[in-house]
DNA sequence: CTAGAATGCAAGCGTTCACTTGCAACCAGT
DNA sequence: ACTGGTTGCAAGTGAACGCTTGCATTCTAG
């Protein structure tokens, strides 16, 4: 047939191959077959499974940076689309690939690189909190600690429910989330 | 030799090589060696990989069991004990196990029993957080939502922590993280 | 129309893995 | 001292995996 290939679409069933089985688990003839391309032009094209994953991840960093979250001055809104940005509302995979690259890939040296992805966007959001509590708008403490506990519960959420579908969650409400971030659980 | 092995151990071998080298990382014999035991013994006495993984994750369950958190009527106290058996304070592997067994183990059919730990322990912790508002103490919403809001931040934590070395995040301080569940981080 | 590049296909290579087998060494209880 | 069960050791089996090679097929550019 000799279609041209599309690097895109590669990199999409690399994603979803990697969320579904996990690093190990998906063998280049499993990314072959569901970017429905012969497993030897899989290599021959992206070298080894390493490089392939380390640019599929790398493309999604670029897909980040073209709706980048920025300060605007209005808390709520700011804090939910950091939140969403990473809960998978938006970009079909965010919320699922950043615990699956803090609690697998780092295992393997050869994917170290993919780790920069989610460490700039937790330093960005990490900015626009300090900047908000330079504001005097949000209280003092560390900005990625605050980060991590405002993704935190969006993200283990999402853990939970794709791993226990039977527990049956109900479903992530951002703007309750960020009114409880910011004013608290207490009665 | 013919030393007489100790399955506890054996166990605590196991559960220390499946948090650095992951469910498949942790081959038989790196499992064996870190047990100080040959791998044919291993398999003699546990049967096969994934027997030996349940059985070491049952018996923290079992450990679980011994020193259970319970409603006592200060929320502050008993949010922390909370955070704090699965942080890995009390427990060495417990606050870093929860994200193995939710983002990976979940892939390994063969494994799904060794879910119903921390599924367990959830529903344990939304029982006592369901008692609170019942007293009126913490605001409505889904028990198990807000035991994912009051673990999320210390998981993620973790995982950021042990993913990223050089991220030199500041230590995970419990009654100030309970204090920001309960009031809030307006300023 | 032709040439070169891209892709598919079948086969295979070397390695690692979970797991097995056969046998020797050891230890505990009687 | 004997015996039976536990452990160690060396070797090996079959399967899966990452990756390569050789060759045929198809698309595209000039």
């Amino acid at each position: 047939m000799a279609k041209q290939i599309n690097d895109e679409e590669v990199y999409e069933a690399v994603l979803f191959t990697l969320l579904e089985n996990g690093y190990a688990g998906s063998t280049t003839k499993r990314i072959a077959q569901k970017a429905g391309m012969n497993e030897v032009t899989l290599f021959r094209k992206y070298g080894s499974k390493s490089e392939l994953v380390a640019m599929a991840v790398a493309h999604l960093r670029f897909k980040f940076d073209h709706s980048p979250v920025e300060y605007t001055g209005d808390v709520k809104a700011d804090l939910a689309k950091i939140v969403n940005s990473h809960s998978g509302v938006t970009a079909a995979h965010a919320g699922r690939l950043f615990p699956l690259i803090m609690a697998e890939m780092v295992r393997y040296p050869e994917l170290r690189e993919t780790m920069r992805v989610p460490h700039e966007q937790i330093k960005l959001f990490g900015g626009i909190i300090a900047r908000y509590q330079a504001d005097g708008v949000i209280r003092a403490g560390d900005p990625v600690l605050m980060v991590t506990t405002l993704l935190g519960p969006a993200i283990v959420n999402n853990m939970l429910r794709s791993a226990n579908p039977e527990l049956e969650m109900p479903p992530l409400n951002v703007p309750d989330l960020v009114d409880r971030f910011l004013n608290g659980n207490l009665a």
